[in-house]
DNA sequence: GTAATTCCTGCATAAAAACGCAGAAACCGG
DNA sequence: CCGGTTTCTGCGTTTTTATGCAGGAATTAC
């Protein structure tokens, strides 16, 4: 086999597979490691694949995958807050979990809008302040220095006390069967309480989460209203929902 | 699984859910812990990931931080930050205000100094909340978007609620006839809580605001323990508050 | 406080890479 | 077709890398 159609051939299984090993290459194509690992060097200086120990990768698994500046999977996020923003009217009062959603659908808020906005994440509270006409009612207590958001019983005592029109959730993992996970106790606590006290609760997910599962449960889907995700309504993956009495946006 | 593969796996779900622990990647990526950590430090080091004890968070919102404009007289300032902190040690519970010297203060506590920070101001609580070992304590309700802090009778239900330590004061004016007073209506209820709650009053004023008058009244002298400037406490300008009884630093 | 995790350091091992070399193959100008 | 040159390939050796393991220190949780 000649070397241009060794390097070919290697070059179409990396796109193919994304990944490929030294070691199954040369069984497969029957020549040394030395060969094998000369070819991916001279495709990694041609930037043709990414070489690694081991192997080689394509270009797409690398550069994608990591956002130097801003927020992961942004463009979805500026979608569902949008679709989130068509919830929210004059004078409402609307409480708000935190995660880079709810920042998301935070700076989106039309300008003109008069509501009341609650949460007790730090970073979503300042992006409230910035807005012009909303009122902004911070949640105390304790601050978690992980989550950036307060928690602990005076936070969870004062949710009860609220009775918000509409509560939207970022969520980290939702299923059909286990309803919405979470990976961190005490967001799990202050998740819940938003839940038990808000007339309507809308889920915001990006697509990638859902049908995902976190150690700590935070409500079954029954107590969902609605969920907003950055798909069409229609799309197969959310009929589940559907079917479970979800409105989907 | 290629070290490289194994590295973007992990970065894509501390993306996703914000937060990783390496216990549960190292059953599911069915690797050594070891390799985990090596792994976490490595994205760490490249800037990808924040590490921390137990996992990794997302970098996305970790790094707020509040829009800081020049500050006047930040020299003055610094000086009397350092006057402060020889009055706080471990374990105390330190109530403060809101304001650009409280900001100094809150900038030049040292880092191995174990203590619980109470406040409403919101910049002050995210200086507060990039220090390692203190624990901060927000005060919720209704945020003043001029003053950038809550207002408000639950903020002032709550501070009556505590009693900490030591109270440190941002300072808008004082005087010797009418002692410490300010120009915000609801500023000065905070303060007046704070005041009453706190076992010791620290007073912290640039010379500049002293022998001022603003129109509303915060408290006398006589409810003030200790004033802190950045003057040398022999100062003649310091005398009739020294005569008054007052510990000047 | 004490117990349980988690972290770090050094080390051992195995896998992979780098290097030099030599034989084989391809190329090329007569 | 042929000698000379270049390129390619495989092999043995040395280096580097990746990973896991054991212990003691540090941190966190109870």
């Amino acid at each position: 086999m000649l070397k241009k159609e060794r390097q070919a051939y290697i070059l179409h299984q990396v796109n193919l597979h994304n990944k490929v090993l030294s070691s199954s290459l040369c069984t497969e194509i029957n020549v040394s490691e030395d060969t094998i690992r000369r070819d991916l060097q001279e495709l990694a200086e041609e930037g043709k694949v990414i070489k690694v120990h081991g192997g080689a990768l394509s270009h797409s698994f690398n550069d994608v995958s990591f956002p130097v500046n801003g927020v992961y999977s942004q463009n979805q996020k500026k979608t569902i807050a949008q679709k989130a923003i068509g919830l929210i009217s004059n004078g409402m009062f609307v409480l708000t979990s935190g995660g880079t959603t709810i920042m998301e659908l935070a700076r989106s808020l039309p300008p003109q809008l008069k509501a009341t906005f609650i949460s007790g994440s730090i970073p979503v509270i300042l992006e409230y302040m910035h807005h012009p006409n909303i009122e902004v009612i911070l949640i105390g207590d304790k601050i978690s220095k992980n989550s950036k958001i307060t928690v602990g019983s005076e936070a969870i005592a004062k949710i009860k006390q609220m009775k918000p029109d509409i509560c939207f959730l970022g969520t980290n993992a939702i299923d059909v069967e286990h309803g919405i996970t979470d990976n961190d106790w005490e967001v799990v606590q202050l998740k819940k309480a938003m839940i038990d006290s808000s007339k309507k609760v809308v889920c915001l997910s990006i697509a990638e989460k859902i049908n995902t599962v976190q150690p700590i449960r935070v409500c079954g889907i029954d107590d969902i209203d609605v969920l907003i995700t950055e798909l069409s309504p229609g799309n197969p993956v959310l009929k589940p929902f559907v079917d479970a009495g979800i409105k989907v946006l």
